[in-house]
Parts: structure tokens; sequence; C-alpha cells
DNA sequence: GGCCAGGGCAAAG
DNA sequence: CTTTGCCATGGC
């Protein structure tokens, strides 16, 4: 499947610190998630996705091309939201899996991106099938020692009780799909280790609620530094979480 | 070796 | 309702 869009940049998203599956692969990468493995190579006016024609809709959706991220722009009076946005333009929401989604940000309490992405593959090597995001079972099935052994830390018992939680129907992570914003939000963080941030980025980086603003360390420091005022998040009601992702990818870069 | 990382939680103020 | 200390582990 040949991609034309604009506004798509495979290597700004494999580094945006939503998925941490997306690996350089010979000049492209190698994108794992939805229980699949797709190839995204660049190419003459775009990007060129290798995966089974039964699976384009799907990456199509992951991938969010059916947006126009034109139309999610910053206020042209916000100086510092423009430069970032320059920098991390091509940067899109993912649909990943919400259960995918719900654990690794479990997992990416007080670490760096570099070790979540090591934890996440310790998971689905020793869990998972064929190198997949294991399922709620299979992780439910796991004893806390073992998960430990896979450099979770005092995350082990998270994980173990979130995934028994959705594995035992407790947490229909499905049916949450149909609530509003503010009740998704609680009843993520019903589960052990999900917090508001943890919970925001499920919302965001799963569900697509483009209105789920993250705050992390980053962010928090961004906030404090560049807007002392305040950030004015009403300007971008409606897609606040997009300029969240720009404002987290010019804090990482650390050159604004 | 000290500091930090896409925080959550329970206890205390 | 807002602070505070603790929680494991790896990278730099």
């Amino acid at each position: 499947m040949f991609i034309r869009q604009k506004d798509f940049d495979p290597e700004k998203i494999a580094h945006s610190g939503q998925c941490f599956r997306m690996a350089a692969e010979d000049g492209g990468f190698r994108v794992r998630a939805l229980g699949r493995c797709a190839r995204l190579s660049p190419c003459p006016g775009g990007y060129m996705l290798d995966c089974p024609g039964e699976d384009e809709p799907l990456w199509r959706r992951y991938f969010d091309l059916d947006s126009d991220y034109g139309a999610f722009l910053p206020d042209p009076g916000d100086e510092y939201l423009c430069r970032a946005y320059d920098l991390a333009r091509g940067v899109r929401i993912l649909r990943q899996d919400p259960f995918e989604a719900l654990i690794t940000f479990i997992i990416s309490q007080r670490k760096n991106i570099p070790a979540i992405r090591m934890c996440v593959e310790k998971l689905c090597g020793e869990l998972g099938e064929e190198g997949n995001f294991p399922s709620p079972g299979a992780i439910a099935a796991c004893s806390e020692e073992r998960l430990r052994g896979m450099s979770l830390g005092y995350r082990a018992p998270y994980v173990l009780g979130t995934a028994r939680m959705v594995n035992e129907g407790e947490l229909d992570l499905e049916a949450c799909g149909a609530l509003d914003d503010q009740a998704l939000e609680q009843a993520l963080c019903r589960a052990p280790g999900v917090g508001v941030k943890v919970a925001k980025c499920v919302m965001l980086f799963a569900y697509h609620r483009l209105d789920a603003f993250p705050v992390d360390v980053w962010i928090d420091r961004t906030l404090k530094e560049k807007y002392p005022q305040g950030f004015d998040m009403e300007r971008y009601r409606g897609y606040a979480g997009v300029m969240q992702q720009y404002l987290f990818f010019a804090a990482k870069k650390g050159c604004l």
C-alpha cells in the first residue's frame, strides 16, 4: 500500500513515545501492533507499507491516515507551540490496542523510553504468541515473580492486577469505548497502577480521545517554563492532545 | 556514583 | 484538597 499523506512522518512517530514497538530496519521501520507486523519504507513521494492486503484498512486506521492534520494547527499567536509544531509536524495520534496501551503506560511510569521498550520486548518475547503483545489471559496467568524478572520492578503487581481485571471482565476495555471522556478516565483509573496520567495516555493513544492532555514530567516542565501564565486549553478544544504531542516532541528534542 | 525517567499510592498536612 | 516519601531498574 502506497501512502502519500501529508503530515505523516514514521520516523517522528517511532520516537514520539506513544508506541514502543516501531523499530528502525534497513532504511524503514518494522511495526508491530494489533497482533500483526508490517514494514514501512520510504519511497519517492511517500511511504510504502508492506502487509497482507486484508490488513490495509487496519493499518490505515492505526496510523490515523484518514484524518487531516492540517485541521489541528497551533494558534499563530502561540510562538512556542508554533516552533514545536515545526519540529514535530508529521506526528499522528495512533489508534493502538487499548490493552497494550494500558499495560505499556503502566510500565512507563518513572522509566525512560529506551527502558520501556526493553520491558515491552521482554514481555512480548516471554508471554506473547509469535512475538506479539501478550493477551490479558497470558499476563494474568503469569506469576508476579516472573514479571519482576522482566525489569518491571514495583510495577509488576500493577501489571498483574490490571491484566487480571481485564481478563476477568471486571474492566471491559471494549465496552469502555462507549463511555464519554470523564467516565472513561474514571473506569481506567480503577485499575491498579493507573492514575490520571496513564489514563489520559490510554485515552489519547488507544481510544483516540483527542481532548486528552497527559501531563508527564516533560510537559509539566514545559508548561511551567514556557507558559507561566497558564496554557489555554480551551483554545485547542477538540484536539488539545495533538498539541500535547507536539509539545512533548519538542521538549524531548531539547532545542527550543 | 548521583541523577533522572511519559507516576501511582498511601499517609500526612 | 494539596504535599510528601517511597517504590525498582537501567541509561547516562
